[in-house]
DNA sequence: AGTTAAACCTGGTTGC
DNA sequence: TGCAACCAGGTTTAAC
C-alpha cells in the first residue's frame, strides 16, 4: 500500500488538523515491527507541532522537550485521522492516539509497520533508521549529476537499487517499475552501466512518477486510504505494474513479469532496453 | 564493501 | 468445499 506517495498523501491530511492538537491517550495493540520504546502514557498531554515526512517515514514532531514519533506503514498499514464518536478498535488497529483534534489509529494487519518514540529526529531510534536514506526525490539540489555519480561502479539491477532507498528514496515495487517504463530502461540493467543521459532521464521519471501519483492521491491498487478513508487515482495510470500479458501502451509489446531479489518486476521487453 | 537471501506477519487469491 | 501454495505496496539483519 504505502510508497512515498501514499505516505505524504497521509502526511498531508493529518499535518494541519494535528498541528496544535493536544495528546489525551495512547492505546496500543498487537506488537508492530519496532517497540515503542516508552510507556503509552508518558505521550499523555503532548503538544504536537507538526507532522513531517523523511522517505517513507513520518515524523511526529511534539513540543519542546517531548521528542517525536516515528511512524512506518510496512506493506499494510494506513493512518486515519476521525473527528467524534470513538469506534471500537479492530483486530488490525495496533496503535491509536486520542488527541483533540480526533482520534489517529494506524490499522496494520501484517504489522511491518512500526511507531517509535524518539527525544529528536536527530538521536537514536530515529537517527539510525533514517540514517541510510537517500536523496529526497522532491529535492531540487539534488541532480542527474549526483544520481549518476552514485550508480557509478555498481553491478545491481537499477530496479532493485531504486528499491533500496539508499541512493533515492519513496520508489517501491510500484513506481519503480513505473519509472523505469517511463525512462525506457530495462530492469535488469546493470545500474552502474547507465550513461550519464539515460541516469537523468531516470531521475526525472521517478521524480515525476511520484509528483503525479502525489496529485492524483496515492495508489488505489488494493485498499490504499487517506487520513480521511478516501482511494487514490493512481491505479487508472499505472502501464506495467500488475499488468503481465496486456500490450504496452507505449509500444504494444507484451508486458511481462520477472523476479528481482524475490519481487515481482513488471516491464516490456520491447522499448525497455539494457 | 557489495550483493543476495532470510526474516518479520496476516490475508486474499489461485489451483488441485 | 477444503486445503495447500503462492502472492502482496517494506526494510532490517545476517550471511555469502
Amino acid at each position: 500500500m504505502p510508497e512515498l506517495p501514499e505516505v505524504e498523501v497521509t502526511r498531508r491530511g493529518i499535518d494541519l488538523p494535528l498541528q496544535g492538537a493536544r495528546v489525551l491517550s495512547v492505546e496500543t495493540g498487537k506488537p508492530l515491527r519496532w517497540p515503542l520504546g516508552v510507556p503509552p502514557q508518558d505521550l499523555h498531554g503532548a503538544g504536537i507541532e507538526r507532522v513531517e515526512r523523511r522517505g517513507k517515514y513520518l515524523w511526529m514532531q511534539f513540543e519542546r522537550g517531548r521528542g517525536g514519533l516515528l511512524i512506518h506503514l510496512g506493506m499494510s498499514g494506513s493512518l486515519a485521522l476521525r473527528r467524534g464518536g470513538a469506534s471500537p478498535r479492530g483486530p488490525h488497529d495496533h496503535f491509536e492516539m486520542s488527541t483533540t483534534a480526533g482520534t489517529l489509529r494506524l490499522t496494520d494487519p501484517r504489522r511491518f509497520g512500526a511507531v517509535v518514540w524518539a527525544p529528536s529526529r536527530e538521536a537514536d531510534p530515529a537517527r539510525k533508521l533514517l540514517a541510510r536514506l537517500g536523496a529526497e526525490p522532491f529535492d531540487s539540489t539534488y541532480g542527474a549529476r549526483e544520481f549518476h555519480a552514485a550508480l557509478r561502479g555498481r553491478r545491481t539491477p537499477i530496479k532493485q537499487l531504486l528499491l533500496g532507498g539508499e541512493v533515492i528514496v519513496g520508489a517501491g515495487n510500484i513506481y519503480a517499475c513505473e519509472a523505469l517504463h517511463e525512462a525506457g530502461i530495462h530492469p535488469a540493467t546493470p545500474a552502474g552501466r547507465l550513461s550519464p543521459a539515460r541516469a537523468a532521464r531516470l531521475l526525472e521519471a521517478v521524480r515525476g512518477t511520484l509528483q503525479r501519483a502525489v496529485e492524483l492521491g496515492g495508489s488505489t491498487l488494493r485498499d490504499f486510504r487517506d487520513a480521511h478513508g478516501m482511494g487514490g487515482a493512481f491505479q487508472a495510470q499505472a502501464r506495467v505494474y500488475d499488468r503481465a500479458g496486456h500490450p504496452c501502451p507505449r509500444c504494444g509489446g507484451l508486458v511481462r513479469r520477472m523476479l528481482q531479489a524475490q519481487r515481482s518486476t513488471y516491464y516490456c521487453a520491447r522499448c525497455q532496453r539494457r
